[in-house]
DNA sequence: CCTACCGATCGGTAGG
DNA sequence: CCTACCGATCGGTAGG
């Protein structure tokens, strides 16, 4: 009988999330990982290359998925705000789909070191200047203000990135609502329509 | 002749804030501040009891300015509007002006220990809800709209307190212009006001 | 502010 | 996947 009950690959990686999410990568020890693993450290590398290469994996995954859920909107013909609305919508669906993965990838990348540091940054920068291409064309189409949209965009991003901080999955908030608070505050702010 | 030309204290203040934000409190040793400071390792105990001591110095120093910067406003006899945007002027003073040491304080509270951390968060939760009381009597008097006033002021604090991830102090744009796009994103939103 | 040093812990390897 | 272990580094102290 195959005692293929899981994958320990996959364990190990899930629990790696979860423990850099808890006390970042820097704190967490081989050691801490093995004991939540339930085996002794050194037969971690049995099944990972080192620390760094969990991290890496991690921050990759991520980028894969955000560039992926972007892409297919991208694509589509829509107007700038409904476009807009689509990839919040996406963005937002990884985040919570990967909680520990993405609070992971946002705080702790700098700790990757040289070729994958710099591989990183650039994977960020081309992501934010897609999502940003959508602000620019909504701006020449007349439909959005003509606002800065280098700040603009980070703005954004700061709505939507910083969710990990607060966002209880056993509570009330769906996804739902969280895309609509983020696109109503980004789109139209807070401020009462008849004034 | 007094050869009090610095105070060494303060120094290693200012670049134990510096090495916190750059590389983490964790991945950041007493041996490297040392070495930047310029005395043996051993030697920074003359000046400081440990570690930790350094982190806690940064964390309350910063929550004090927050405090401080924000009672002055609300003592004030002003609109929910204008109210609100004095407030985020201040807010963003406060982390424009200590730059790395609000890094520090935004990523590196969770290595605070014991009494030490939950003193932090209690503070953390106070300032939250007097900001919040700003939006929650816009709301009340028909200023803004009837937008959830818990998910607002964490949008509201992202996008405060994710400036220090993209501002250049050596950019062109300035404290005021971070501020009004700030104040025009979350109060206006970025749609064209013709549609 | 320094020399000398402590016990603890780190990431990782050898060899089975 | 384990036992046994490596050299390096950690925060911090004693004593001057």
């Amino acid at each position: 009988m195959p005692e293929v009950l899981f994958d320990r690959k996959e364990q190990i990686n899930e629990i790696a999330q979860n423990l850099f999410r808890t006390n970042g990568y820097a704190a967490t020890s081989m050691r801490d990982l093995a004991k939540e693993v339930g085996i002794e450290p050194a037969s971690l590398y049995s099944h990972v290359k080192s620390k760094e290469a969990l991290l890496q994996k991690i921050c990759f995954r991520i980028a894969d998925e955000f560039f992926d859920a972007l892409q297919k909107i991208l694509k589509k013909e829509l107007s700038a705000q409904e476009k807009l609305s689509k990839a919040i919508n996406a963005h937002v669906s990884v985040i919570l789909n990967n909680l520990d993965a993405t609070t992971v990838f946002f705080h702790e990348w700098k700790h990757l070191s040289k070729p994958s540091l710099s591989e990183f940054k650039s994977l960020r920068n081309k992501y934010e200047k897609q999502f940003r291409s959508i602000i620019e064309s909504g701006i020449e189409s007349g439909e959005f203000d003509d606002v800065d949209a280098h700040v603009s965009i980070k703005l954004l991003f700061a709505m939507m990135n910083s969710i990990y901080e607060w966002y209880n999955p056993k509570g009330k908030l769906k996804q739902k609502d969280i895309v609509e608070n983020i696109v109503e505050t980004f789109i139209y702010g807070v401020v009462s329509s008849e004034n």
